[in-house]
DNA sequence: GTCTATACTTCGATAGAC
DNA sequence: GTCTATCGAAGTATAGAC
């Protein structure tokens, strides 16, 4: 972590995202990116052909990133429920260490996947289609009601993306006195959602609300 | 709706609507948005005074818009879980009204309100407001088990407002055969969304699954 | 209130030396 | 691989006639 190797298109791309999550594509500027990584312009076009290209990079590393996280959760040998908790858990750690998927990733959905090409839009899929399967398996097993498991990725994730993205407009509110932030933290509301999520699809009274991490 | 009073004023927020939720406020065009409203720019610039007032002003609309219909449902003498299910029933409908709203809802949380000001802010606080106070309510009263209200709101909504802002890119993964969308309908997602709401706030076994509308 | 023409700025991208 | 200088396109905003 103490000024490590320093090569470039690593720069770039840690400095592209901060960049991008801050402003989106459009507002994203290449100078800027340059800046931040310490490169100059021609630099950054010579290690990435665009400023799309360099988007679709760092895109699909972070999907493929998180996606794999989540496979890796699902295809643990462990209850279905546990693996509900692990992946709400995982997924808020994974932005934990990358604060800025959040931003990147509700950019990217409201835009509709226009700037992203057909292996980074699998990369995308493969996180619905991780919780999707952790789902499915509860459901066939008996352990869960039967539900749509991509409505139930929707269900748990969204609210993790959504509630960690919008840390900076609550601090924000809170700020101008509009929110009261006091009560809010990160680990208790992950706890709060492993325990509805366990309510709402879990069949029997094995609800327990001992959340596994 | 047949070619009507053409106010200018309006014809360029709707306008505006459109590129905003499509390109975000870096990438929307005055030009594109003067086109839409088939308008020329120094007109728009005559009824708003910048892109940013522009764009203010049509947040503070949609927002105020959207509270309004929660704090609605808020106010009913009715029991909390029912006002749950109208809560999240009510967002669904006034996006299928306002099918812009996700997007642009979404790009501004993730913008962290850098282009509004206060009065816009506290408009869009006024949602989470409107729907904590239905929890908090329930909560008081013994219907809900304890829960953190401002999560609870996070858990119900940001579902609604992903999985709807989500359309065009599942539409881009199912022609790319990515993703089948065969059994996903909005119906369908705010009824399993209003079921799992009841299953993971409400005490008692009466968690009837006859959803509210 | 409405329009045309244009001033001024910023941005993505590249040429070409080292 | 790295840099400086710059081009051409596109963008926001306004001046000024009607």
């Amino acid at each position: 972590m103490a000024r490590p190797a320093r090569v470039s298109p690593d720069v770039i791309l840690a400095a592209a995202a901060l960049e991008f999550a801050e402003r989106g594509f459009a507002g994203a500027r290449v100078d800027r990116i340059a800046r931040r990584a310490r490169v100059n312009k021609a630099m950054l076009y010579y290690h990435f052909t665009s400023k799309q290209a360099l988007y679709r990079t760092l895109l699909r590393r972070m999907f493929t990133l998180a996606a794999t996280r989540l496979q890796t959760i699902a295809s643990l040998d462990r209850p279905s429920a546990d693996k509900l908790d692990l992946a709400i858990a995982g997924m808020a750690s994974f932005i934990q260490e990358h604060a800025v998927f959040p931003a990147i990733m509700l950019r990217e959905v409201a835009e509709g996947g226009t700037h992203l090409d057909r292996e980074t839009l699998k990369a995308l899929a493969a996180m619905p289609a991780a919780v999707a399967s952790i789902v499915q398996e509860g459901v066939a097993s008996g352990a869960f009601r039967p539900v749509n498991p991509v409505f139930a990725y929707f269900s748990m994730l969204a609210p993790v993306l959504f509630y960690l993205a919008g840390a900076p407009i609550r601090k924000e509110l809170s700020h101008l006195h509009v929110l009261d932030t006091r009560a809010l933290s990160t680990g208790a509301f992950v706890r709060q959602l492993q325990e509805s999520a366990r309510r709402s699809l879990v069949r029997d009274r094995a609800s327990s609300t001992k959340a596994t991490r």
